[in-house]
DNA sequence: CAACCAAATGAATGGTTATTCATTTTTATG
DNA sequence: CATAAAAATGAATAACCATTCATTTGGTTG
């Protein structure tokens, strides 16, 4: 996910493979936001990508490759960002958790195109089990992680009646509730907003820690 | 919603138009949760109905007015159970905040079939304005319903520091999100389980009710 | 700069799919 | 029972779309 050379501008066509496989990612992200994955078509997602039509066959070999390359590219941008500040020595847990959902909800993630990216997907998990595991794998991971620092933190105060696997779940589940706001109710909801909602439930759990913090 | 006479054994000619309908979107929200939202086919969906091609463009004009009319069905559905507990005059607003959330998580409701549904079509609202409206309507209503609830539950008790708009919200999100993981993890995730930490949400609200309901 | 190679192009292909409508089947009416 | 009206059928049609591949373009190398 990392800076990848892009120098579209300059020479196109030295532009590493890698460089173009995200481009053109970038470009079906941006078509399912604004006519939904039943209805982006090759030519939709080349022409977005000013390029042309057998360009994704030579790249992903087909179509549904590459439908498969955005849900592991939005997929693996947020394992990363999380796994980041989740092996990062310097934080404290309180830090990190923070950091956790300054994160979920910071421009690159709530981004409307991704969200819309997101949810087509998730709806199509039930049919097409390479979604499915995709999510699964990541899920698994994060809530692990998550899980740990809510049960470090339970040792940091009185939180005796804290169950960290429950928190997790419940913010967890929050979180991509609060994602489906953003989503369909833009003018309603602000990301700040959101993120506000994410912090009373923390607080609820963790009120010498995060009470100041609403 | 209500009982519509669907005899399809008897003399199928002869159901009223209304339960033609019913039975078709019936079958659409089948094929979504079998096919997905962007590989299902009038061919998938007369099939599963057990009918010939041509009926759906007979009663609906059109595929997309079928997809329309499945949004609605699931929407008015799930609109209509939770306008009859607002309504109901027998139960005390303690109980219909109970009733609510056993809703929430009942089968009619959590059923994957149509969890599949929702998500299909969340994730295409940001390009399609009909579906983004159908589903802006009944959030508004919903969240006023339960905004009010929420207020006056405040009064029975100790709570002058909760927020009743806030409350709504991060429930709302909270059940949206735990439908996500009924949808995605299905081994991981059972519905008792799900209403459990719905539940647990608001006892951190509202102890003194909910607190032995954990 | 010439020759080569990799990358990209886009017109052509073939398969898929929504929609139509002439025909058939069923029900209602007198 | 005969006739008319309504409902349903499904083969035919036309539009759409993913994929292919012969050709072109651009970059690299010696």
């Amino acid at each position: 996910m990392e800076a990848v050379n892009t120098k579209a501008n300059d020479t196109p066509r030295a532009m590493p493979k890698q460089a173009r496989r995200k481009q053109l990612i970038q470009a079906t992200i941006k078509c399912i936001a604004k006519k939904g994955l039943s209805s982006t078509t090759m030519a939709d997602v080349t022409q977005q990508a000013g390029l042309s039509m057998g360009i994704v066959n030579l790249h992903f070999q087909s179509k549904e490759r590459l439908l498969i390359e955005t849900l592991r590219y939005i997929s693996d941008e947020y394992t990363d960002g999380l796994n980041k500040i989740f092996n990062d020595k310097s934080l404290s847990t309180e830090q990190k958790i923070l950091a956790h959902i300054n994160f979920d909800f910071s421009r690159a993630i709530i981004d409307r195109n991704k969200l819309a990216v997101w949810f087509a997907f998730w709806g199509e998990t039930k049919s097409r089990p390479t979604y499915l595991s995709i999510c699964a794998s990541y899920i698994n991971e994060i809530a692990n992680n998550l899980t740990h620092l809510f049960a470090l933190l339970k040792q940091q105060g009185d939180y005796s009646n804290v169950n960290p696997e429950l928190v997790c779940t419940c913010y967890t589940a929050l979180s991509d509730g609060l994602w489906l706001d953003l989503l369909i109710t833009p003018k309603g909801m602000k990301p700040a907003q959101a993120q506000a909602v994410a912090m009373h439930y923390l607080a609820t759990q963790f009120p010498e820690h995060f009470k100041n913090e609403i």
